[in-house]
DNA sequence: CGCTTGATTGATTTGAGTCAATCCCAGTGG
DNA sequence: CCACTGGGATTGACTCAAATCAATCAAGCG
């Protein structure tokens, strides 16, 4: 299985011969360019290394490994987690393209979870040095990398709430939602889409167990709120999985 | 109660009085000038603001305060946290002498989450346009920023492994550690000390019923492994603790 | 010295986990 | 082209860890 893994993560792939700059890429309002001036954007344009490509269920680093910098989803979908000793997977987080990861190896230079691609993903790298460096010289950059720290931040922190509060239906709504709003964001339908992740992974990440998720999912599925078929969602009740999560105050 | 918290807020207290500087600060190896020359380090004590106080439960700021910047505990201790609807905390971390906390207020300028003083706490704040502008000059200053955010987004994932994956005693032991081990970071006994929080708070952190918390805390003495009277805390069997956490895969 | 608030203890309930079969599809190879 | 197969997903039966409900108990305070 691990030798497998290895193989399909060493092949070249079709997409790495893609030539893509910031400037044409179609996430870039989502992504670190975001507020740049042209100028400035290709200065971060030349420090970039992509892409770069990894097959499904292949791991892109691990803990321990040398913080390269920061990593940028161009397609595809990554899960970062933690792992207990016994093997259970805390998933930390799914990021979508256009979605940043790989922060963690902030504090001492060292990766400190997985990354994993969960489908053939593509992505970018901003080498940190670099970055740093013209974050010196750009403000509007340091703003930016500013705001997508926080905005990690703040989504671990509705993890939390999530995850020492929440009723196991209340973290799916919370899931679906999530996803829901996020497809939406970069074009995609909000009411139906293709999950990118198992049925473990989902478990994963709102720390209940498999068989739990499958029951939950045909218990919205009977109530009408959603048709899901393997990994099709089909959201039929907005209004009703927001009114499942209307417990977390909001800021006024 | 409100209208008490408030006033308490609104007292002007001793501490406000003292003049220290981070040169002379004793928390300063563990806060945000650390791996600052002299030099640097003048520049950035003149842009502090301190210190400020508050006393014993009251709030330090809100979600939709505007974000003025990272705020660094000098004495007393501070809980970050967010709420369900229904009242119930998720605490997200627990700030004592030298940490810094407030970086929620980075996404988008607001804070997102609560902050409260769980003691009489004194704080240093560094407002962040300025210390932005002294980290376009000083890269040590810029490395140092990103040291302690990724340090807090690693805490935060051992966190969310804890509240995903732990059992309630595993999450006690885990708390004692990380406690015991942040008050010998300070100097102070790593087997002795005094909890600066409720069981209410700990329970709010562990994502567990403030009953569990104390009936925990009687099977963990029963068993030989600590000596609890109210706050006062003696760790007995350090081995024991470790044992019981030895859950979470290391990196090698 | 009563009062309020936090902590403890006990009795009972329950949401979600665990264990154990299937089921079902995607991919493989004959 | 279709049978085979292995892993993910589903379903059901049963268990249990922790929540909830309900009294005390203890301590700090006005």
């Amino acid at each position: 299985m691990k030798a497998m893994m290895q193989k399909k993560a060493n092949q070249a792939h079709l997409t790495s011969q893609l030539k893509v700059s910031c400037d044409t890429c179609s996430l870039s309002e989502l992504c670190l360019p975001r507020g740049l001036s042209k100028e400035d954007l290709n200065k971060l344009d030349h420090l970039i290394e992509r892409p770069r490509s990894h097959d499904a269920n292949t791991l892109i680093y691990q803990p321990g490994d040398k913080f390269t910098g920061f990593y940028a989803v161009r397609s595809g979908g990554v899960k970062t987690y933690l792992t207990k000793k016994t093997g259970e997977q805390q998933i930390l987080g799914f990021h979508l393209p256009g979605e940043v990861f790989g922060l963690d190896g902030l504090e001492n230079s060292k990766q400190r979870c997985y990354a994993a691609a969960m489908e053939n993903t593509s992505y970018c790298i901003l080498p940190h040095e670099e970055l740093d460096s013209l974050c010196a010289v750009i403000p509007e950059l340091r703003s930016q990398v500013y705001h997508i720290m926080g905005h990690e931040m703040n989504c671990d922190h509705a993890h939390l709430l999530l995850l020492g509060q929440q009723t196991a239906h209340e973290r799916l709504a919370t899931f679906l939602l999530s996803i829901s709003s996020r497809f939406k964001k970069r074009g995609f339908s909000a009411t139906s889409f293709v999950l990118p992740m198992s049925r473990h992974d989902i478990a994963g990440y709102l720390g209940i167990a498999v068989e739990t998720v499958s029951r939950l999912f045909k218990s919205f599925q009977e109530q009408g709120i959603i048709k899901i078929n393997r990994k099709q969602v089909d959201i039929l009740d907005l209004d009703k999985l927001n009114e499942m999560v209307a417990n977390c105050e909001e800021p006024k």
